[in-house]
DNA sequence: CGGTACCTTGAGGTTACTCAAATCCAGTGG
DNA sequence: CCACTGGATTTGAGTAACCTCAAGGTACCG
């Protein structure tokens, strides 16, 4: 256990946020070059989490906040019923608990959906960073009013869509937020299960598998599991688009 | 006229926030006694806003942020197709137009569902307090975190419950918030007609109709028009939790 | 007192859910 | 390398909830 290299020192080199290759996609992107600095000195790089490991549970205290380095990771909420709301899907680049910044407690859980890696900022010293920097509160206003919006445009489709049109901003979503970070939009892997997708358009798991085979039967993907090929990008699209017509699901004029 | 009062110097008689009947639910409650003054100095009190005036359209420049005074007003978004989808419902007390803080801009709508009042604040001067005030930062930090919790509720709420908990869960929460606000909460006028209740929870407007008569002829509430009486406050409260069972649309665990 | 917009009610159709069973797949152990 | 196993996924049949379309009722405003 000793003698073989800690995996928590993989990657371990990089000091400076300038040289990650995720820098662009990251909000250490926005803020000033001396803000960047003092974030370097506290930030701890590259941190491994295991498939099913959790980032932070709902209620608890925050210790970090986090940007995601590589893999994926969901976040859910519970409801008093004790049922998993699946809320959003962390991508590489993407930050992490910045709703626990009013309570100085995470709303809702994080946990990895593959071995991942973050980046994590200590919680006090990212809150006095916040005190003491109104740029850097202007980035995270304008993170959190971002995350706001993207909420508010899962609550169009999570309401209001009928399922085909759900899956297909789903996987719209999924391709553009992935060819973002340079992976191939047409030919992907999900990394979340059925359960998870359906959980988050609110559909069953059932539902979310006729449609999608419907699709292939289609011939607008192809699917095999978790992985993803994208044939007819053009009509895949215009299923997303089709928020209209058939649809709609109630009176909205 | 001119030789007429003009109704907005109605109630203007007040010059500081800590007159106002509605201090206690406002967000100036949370500021220092020192900020709070800053904001009298720029504020414009009791601004009149007439029924379907809209205090701003969605792309428009940020010129305020209001706080609903007196009334009440209704925020929506317009999809790409230009189908609206009401998102919210503010009571005096709440704040209007915090998500515009990112971009200057108003992502959404905001228009008055009765004749109202509106306190406003020139969003220049809100921008710039906010860049030396790291107080006010936290307040609106916090408001906008509170505003996306309320808006996750709502993806629950819209997503995944049957019509009859939507309705049940809208009638509470109003209930509750009017009740805060020294109103009767077993007796109450919906602002908002059925089209926006219906939009609001993802309904259409019969469904929302046939529901509320369903639930009168149970005796759980009492009917007219937008007049509202609930006759059996637990049974309704029951029917807004059983978020389970007959409730949940799909799998969850 | 008529008009218009809002609301309610009814009948019928469609979507997506429920329940159930078959199939696929990754990981395990032989 | 292959059979085995439990979980994930797909598929099928039937049903319930909610939507659509249509008509009738009610309230408010000039």
């Amino acid at each position: 256990m000793s003698d073989k290299p800690k995996i928590s020192e993989i990657g371990q080199k990089e000091t400076s946020c300038d040289d990650c290759s995720m820098f662009s996609l990251c909000f250490a992107h926005d803020v000033s070059a001396e803000e960047r600095e003092e974030i370097n000195r506290v930030l701890k790089r590259q941190q491994p989490v295991e498939r099913s490991d959790h980032l932070f549970h709902g209620g608890q205290t925050a210790k970090t906040v986090s940007v995601v380095r590589s893999g994926s990771v969901k976040a859910y909420q519970l409801s008093q019923e004790g049922d998993e709301i699946v809320s959003a899907f962390y991508l590489p680049g993407e930050i992490i608990g910045l709703d626990a910044i009013s309570g100085e407690r995470h709303p809702g859980f994080a946990v990895a959906l593959e071995d991942s890696r973050t980046c994590e900022i200590p919680f006090k010293d990212f809150v006095s960073m916040l005190k003491t920097s109104p740029k850097l509160n202007q980035v995270m206003l304008r993170l959190l009013s971002e995350e706001m919006a993207e909420t508010r445009e899962l609550l169009l489709v999570v309401g209001r869509l009928d399922a085909r049109t759900r899956v297909a901003l789903f996987l719209m979503s999924m391709s553009r937020r992935l060819a973002r970070r340079n992976q191939d939009p047409d030919q992907f892997r999900l990394t979340m299960d059925r359960r998870d997708i359906a959980n988050y358009l609110g559909l069953t798991i059932e539902t979310v598998s006729r449609t999608l085979s419907a699709m292939q039967r289609e011939e607008v993907i192809e699917v095999r599991g978790k992985l993803v090929r994208v044939l007819n990008r053009s009509v895949l699209e215009e299923m997303a688009m089709k928020a209209d017509e058939v649809g709609r699901r109630q009176a909205t004029g």
